[in-house]
DNA sequence: TCATTATATCTAGATTTTCCGATATGTCAA
DNA sequence: TTGACATATCGGAAAATCTAGATATAATGA
């Protein structure tokens, strides 16, 4: 994770359904409630939601919410863990809270 | 002011230019020395800087600035007086702490 | 090995944003 | 009035973003 950049995670959020992809994965097994269907219960992706699910959810296309997901990953908001065939998104929580000081301190 | 809206906020964030004007407009007279210069000393507007003074900083077109503090003001980031022939923005510190505590309990 | 499933990447047309020069509007001072 | 100055708005070419379908990659299980 390099440093942050603001303006990046700006346009990031500068998209609906992008915004609220990020506000779901707050509450994982609120808005997933199959979440973690496919994992042996021994392995933990603590919060992880995989693609399909959030491709369901956000109602946009496959490759859409595939780079939705990219680009929300390079701006730092998420972080991904492949499990098999799945890749499990969730947020990162330590940049969160970084650009949440950002806004208070420099902003 | 109407309810604030994310999404146009992030936009408005998303440029280098306009972040830094509301980052200078945190410490006008640090960063616009001559601010108030054609202001009679009996009218205050508080943290207000004329569009001339901004756009010599922000070194960009005349048309640009206008633009860009347009922007920022329907977003709600900035809020402005006209004195004369002079037009005054200054952050508008109630959306923006608005703003914060979306971060910190949305986000 | 092969078919299936999940995800990523490539490509491209449509839409939006960017940013400027030109022009319009508004204010002041002579 | 008129001319000079500050700012706003208009119009448009270029750049960036959006979003999907097609295709590639990777993992699984029969």
């Amino acid at each position: 994770m390099r440093g942050m950049e603001p303006i990046d995670i700006f346009k990031a959020l500068s998209n609906e359904t992008r915004l609220s992809i990020l506000q779901w994965l707050k509450e994982p097994e609120k808005h997933f409630p199959k979440q973690g269907a496919h994992l042996p219960k021994e392995v933990s992706v603590k919060g992880g939601v995989c693609v399909g699910d959030i491709q369901e959810k956000a109602n946009v296309s496959q490759s859409t919410v595939s780079q939705y997901l990219n680009t929300m990953q390079k701006a730092g908001l998420l972080e991904s863990v492949r499990y098999g065939q799945w890749t499990y998104y969730r947020r990162n929580e330590e940049v969160i809270s970084k650009l949440a000081s950002y806004f208070k301190t420099e902003i």
